[in-house]
DNA sequence: CGTGAATAGTATCGAGTCGCTATTATGTAT
DNA sequence: ATACATAATAGCGACTCGATACTATTCACG
């Protein structure tokens, strides 16, 4: 049994692993830096514990964990949530933001780049994580702007929240529109 | 800047990322079964530690405890080689080989076959690891009858070990032939 | 041919991940 | 009002991983 679909697995998780050892080499590990990366494109609703264990496929526990050290490196700022008095609100710091400016995962890119295959490969990838969201019953992380709950209201008199979640009711800029959201539903 | 090289790379440590958050299930954790599925496909000369942490672009030190752990859990065996006193050779048990039979990689080989883009996706891939390898200036790991010391010697008196290395000046069968090599180049 | 340098592997330490099992605080449904 | 669900964290044990130090071989070259 070595058929192509098992020859491309093979080779996803070889180069995630070359890649995770180019992210370890510095003061941030891969955990961390996949944390840091959701949080700067998901949206305030989704940049909480639970998304993120969501997202990466871990427990609260072991996110909770990887946040304090984050917060050590004052690399991100917990603060208690306000909608939901359990629930805690992560946002990046400047710190954070200038760690992902020399993110490892340029590397990485670069290589894919070199291919000249982006497009086709982020096609294919894109509908195996699809695939693979379905069959585990996870969450899709998409865009707002590609959600069934969303709502574009284009009114002229309010261009700064011109469009709205219609699961959360709340407005959306078009900044936010592009963010990822944990309630993501296609 | 997020060009399809970027969502691409994204999308392969996420698909990665949920890969092991599945191998995470089971008695063994992601550097175990990496681990264990290069010893099922390497040949005798590349099963040692030092070609194990290449392979996984780690160190010594830390592949040294990973085997520890897995001959604890009777996956492997360890014995010191005959060819080099410093060296030790890696084997699979029986124990490790039954392992393999329900490796959780196979759940994402069936997402990647449902897309029906298995040959085009591993074409692409590796390509990037290829340009990832030359980059770093890694070890190739590549099949020994792809290698450039391989020498085809189809002798009718030799039926058995058909082939040679001419880097080690070994015979090898046509199995061996087909195994990984950390002296594999191009 | 012998000696110094490179190499193979291991031990050990500290920081951190990760699954697991509580535990606390807050929300929700009946 | 009470039971149940959910958000987050604390603490435990096994393990990874980088770094450093150490031993045993092997190799290169003068």
């Amino acid at each position: 049994m070595n058929t192509d679909a098992h020859k491309a697995a093979d080779l996803i998780e070889r180069i995630a692993r070359l890649m995770q050892a180019e992210e370890q080499k510095g003061h941030l590990n891969p955990a961390q830096w996949e944390a840091l990366r959701y949080l700067a494109k998901a949206n305030s609703f989704s940049r909480t514990p639970a998304a993120l264990a969501e997202y990466l496929g871990s427990t609260r526990g072991t996110v909770s964990q990887t946040l304090i050290a984050l917060e050590k490196k004052e690399c991100i700022k917990r603060t208690p949530s306000a909608r939901d008095k359990r629930s805690v609100d992560i946002a990046l710091t400047p710190t954070g933001q200038q760690k992902l400016v020399n993110d490892p995962r340029q590397k990485l890119a670069s290589c894919i780049e070199a291919t000249r295959n982006g497009l086709s490969l982020q096609d294919a990838l894109s509908q195996v994580l699809n695939e693979a969201i379905l069959r585990n019953k996870g969450k899709s992380f998409g865009i707002c702007a590609s959600c069934r709950f969303f709502l574009r209201t284009d009114k002229p008199g309010n261009a700064a929240m011109p469009n709205r979640c219609g699961l959360l009711n709340v407005p959306l800029s078009d900044k936010d529109s592009e963010k990822i959201c944990v309630e993501h539903e296609k």
